[in-house]
DNA sequence: TTAGGGTTAG
């Protein structure tokens, strides 16, 4: 520490007899306060201070009391020994009691500040208008509503509610708590409308989602400075109102009022949200040209701005130029990965946040697991599920328990996921939404339906993703009447609009069950176009039921809509090829390859000590390729052994030499389950997650492969799980 | 001697 060069000389002063204050004040020894930046500097500043008598005023003890109690880097149980050394001399001093009051309402526990008002008032001290702000802010921070309303009765009671600060201060705990109506009239009594209550009212609006009442406010302030500007933009960021943010900051720039960093801030997120690049790229201008570039919260900002306008790899150099990373430049990055659907990335990047010591937080995991759950890495998960319940066990996040129920689930662990569920201590709708949808996914419909019936019994209201997932359980399970009924009960009993997903769900559902027309009245009744995946649900079900003309007529919607779909090229000449007219069979595939489109290749992974492998149909790029193409005809000599017939109806699939497909025996998902059978102890569960639905011909084969080599082999395809257990599937045969 | 409004990642 740096002393002053000439010592001062000893003071002795007797407690309570302060000489002046401007002596004191400019004491160098004071004054070194204002460079302390930890509290060990300060103990020593503290011990010269003792040396030299001046501890002795009260002066000097509640300079040391405010430091200790306010600053960033003061530590506030010290102040309170402070305090409480000489309780007798501090009690009668408003300015200490205050500066308790002030440092109570920044810790985590804001409200322990009305204990410390209610000792000074018992002292006999009235709180004067530096009191208030700091008692109504801990009010606000801790959604104290009740206690807020007496402090505001004891501030009209000393007549100083209309003094600014207090003034201000009490808009802003009403709005911050939800009273606006006590918030609008505090601000409406007062002649004060100055920018500081309008922009405190603003806020208040905006957080109960109010933002047009809020822009109307606004445009009532005489004179706008940037705060009011930023919490108007900010206003629109929070309603998911993205141009109009932009649009709002366009307007400060022509009101001629500067932005400052935290416009900017606010500004990228609305940037990232509407794949504004080039206002993205100016604003990463003026953070270098306004000597922002080494500014963490900014730097950050513009990583996910870059990430998510998908210029992932500006990111990614951004992300490796920041010499001190914090959690949230760690997590930005990872969650940029994810928002891509670059899930390797993000966990690979996730190792080597784990590397440099930066703990992770409940944010984190969110990225990783939703990760987890679209690769079906199940080991990481459960990796992570241990690390959650070592250091985070406490968390109040109910969206990182969600999570992990999701995950569990889509990696194929219902059990596991329902586990976590009834562990959750406050469910919210999203966890019970994740529940359903997974136990649906899992074709455990009466599991899924009695969870809704829970669900509502325990006061819970279903939205449209409940229903989604209730739909979603009956249509796996070929449940006609009872989806039906939830349909209309989704309508009638919780006016609901019916979105596309349901109209899906339900248009599959009666298709799959060979009831075309009730289908086609259904579909007559929506309100918006059928999308392609309810053509294309339709298309398999005709094919399902050998309706050449109908299937005609619907393949005929689905080229308009979706031309390059070659999969639903692809479906109708099996439709043809089914009803033996293999005339249209060539003439399709004629029509395919005139257009060169390329069916999207079936792709199949599974992980394996944490290291996802990728298959594609007769793929040669694997490093074990030999051993596994070995173990594949191994598997299909005992296939034949035990009287397997190659399902030909899909046939298209792999007679065409042009689409490379290869042979029916090298579809993806059997190269991953060879590799599982080559690479994973005999007995363990095989793992593997498809990225289009099964085929007929792998599904028949998978169950026998079960059964032979006595292996539970769960896939996730692109619609739903499959547990093939000795034989059979959970799905029983029904997809 | 202190004080009011906006401001990171999902």
């Amino acid at each position: 520490m740096l002393l002053p060069s000439n010592p001062p000389s000893i003071l002795h002063f007797l407690p309570g007899s302060d000489p002046p204050y401007n002596i004191l004040e400019q004491h160098p020894y004071l004054n070194l306060l204002t460079k302390c930046n930890n509290i060990n500097t300060f103990k020593q500043i503290h011990s010269l201070i003792i040396k030299t008598g001046l501890h002795n005023t009260v002066f000097v003890q509640s300079k040391l009391i405010h430091f200790c109690a306010v600053s960033s880097s003061g530590d506030l149980s010290y102040a309170l020994s402070l305090f409480s050394e000489n309780q007798n001399q501090h009690k009668h001093n408003r300015f200490i009691w205050n500066s308790l009051i002030r440092g109570h309402s920044l810790s985590s526990s804001p409200i322990s500040s009305l204990d410390l008002f209610s000792r000074m008032l018992c002292y006999g001290l009235q709180p004067n208008s530096h009191t208030f702000p700091f008692l109504f802010k801990s009010c606000a921070k801790a959604k104290a509503t009740h206690e807020g309303k007496q402090l505001h009765a004891h501030a009209l009671k000393l007549s100083i509610q209309f003094h600014p600060h207090v003034h201000t201060s009490i808009i802003h705990m009403y709005a911050s708590v939800g009273e606006l109506d006590f918030a609008r009239l505090v601000f409406d009594k007062s002649s004060l409308r100055d920018v500081v209550s309008f922009t405190a009212l603003i806020t208040g609006y905006v957080s109960q989602g109010y933002v047009d009442d809020a822009r109307r406010l606004f445009d009532e302030i005489p004179t706008k400075d940037v705060v009011s500007w930023n919490a108007m933009i900010s206003g629109y960021v929070l309603s998911g109102r993205f141009e109009e943010a932009i649009a709002c900051f366009y307007e400060m720039q022509e009101a001629k009022i500067l932005p400052d960093k935290s416009t900017m801030v606010t500004l990228l997120s609305a940037c990232g949200h509407t794949g504004s690049r080039e206002l993205g790229n100016w604003i990463c201008s003026w953070v270098r040209d306004n000597g922002f570039g080494s500014n963490l919260q900014l730097t950050n900002a513009l990583i996910d701005m870059y990430s998510k306008c998908g210029e992932i790899d500006t990111a990614r150099e951004l992300f490796d130029g920041i010499v001190e990373k914090d959690v949230i430049s760690w997590n930005t990055m990872i969650g940029g990965y994810s928002y891509l659907s670059l899930y390797e990335e993000a966990l690979t990047l996730f190792e080597v946040m784990l590397r440099s010591n930066v703990k992770p937080n409940d944010v984190t995991f969110l990225g990783i697991l939703h990760a987890c759950a679209y690769l079906g890495a199940l080991d990481l998960g459960k990796w992570v599920h241990a690390y959650i319940d070592k250091n985070l066990k406490s968390s109040n996040n109910a969206s990182l328990w969600t999570s992990l129920v999701d995950m569990y689930a889509k990696c194929g662990s219902i059990e596991a996921a329902e586990r976590v569920f009834r562990s959750i201590h406050s469910r919210n709708l999203a966890s019970w939404n994740a529940m359903l949808s997974g136990l649906a996914m899992h074709g455990h419909a009466e599991r899924a339906l009695a969870l809704f019936s829970e669900m509502v019994n325990k006061g819970f209201r279903p939205d449209d993703i409940t229903f989604v997932g209730v739909l979603t359980a009956c249509t796996q399970a070929g449940l006609v009447d009872l989806g039906q009924h939830y349909f209309r009960s989704m309508i009638q009993d919780y006016g609901i609009c019916p979105k596309l997903e349901h109209y899906g769900c339900m248009i599959d559902l009666l298709a799959r069950a060979g009831k075309f027309e009730e289908a086609e009245i259904l579909m007559k009744d929506m309100e918006m176009e059928p999308d392609g995946a309810i053509w294309g649900s339709l298309l398999s079900a005709c094919k399902a039921y050998g309706r050449v003309e109908f299937g005609e007529y619907v393949a005929d919607r689905l080229f308009q809509l979706e031309p390059e779909n070659a999969g639903a090229f692809v479906l109708l000449s099996n439709i043809y090829a089914g009803a033996g007219r293999w005339d249209d069979v060539a003439r399709i595939r004629t029509r395919l390859n005139d257009k060169g489109m390329k069916k999207v290749p079936g792709c199949t992974s599974i992980v394996i000590d944490g290291v996802v492998n990728e298959f594609l149909v007769g793929d040669k790029f694997h490093p074990e390729c030999k051993s596994i193409y070995r173990m594949l005809d191994e598997v299909d000599k005992l296939l034949e052994e035990n009287g397997f017939i190659p399902d030909t109806s899909e046939v298209l699939y792999d007679m065409d030499e042009e689409w490379k497909e290869g042979a029916l025996s090298q579809h993806s998902e059997k190269l991953a389950i060879a590799f599982g059978l080559i690479s994973t102890k005999p007995g363990t569960t095989i793992r593997i997650v498809k990225n289009l639905r099964v085929c007929g011909n792998c599904h028949s084969a998978t169950k026998l492969i079960s059964k032979i080599f006595n292996r539970e082999i769960i896939a996730r395809d692109r619609n739903r799980f499959h547990h093939f257990k000795n034989g059979v599937c959970s799905c029983n045969d029904f997809w």
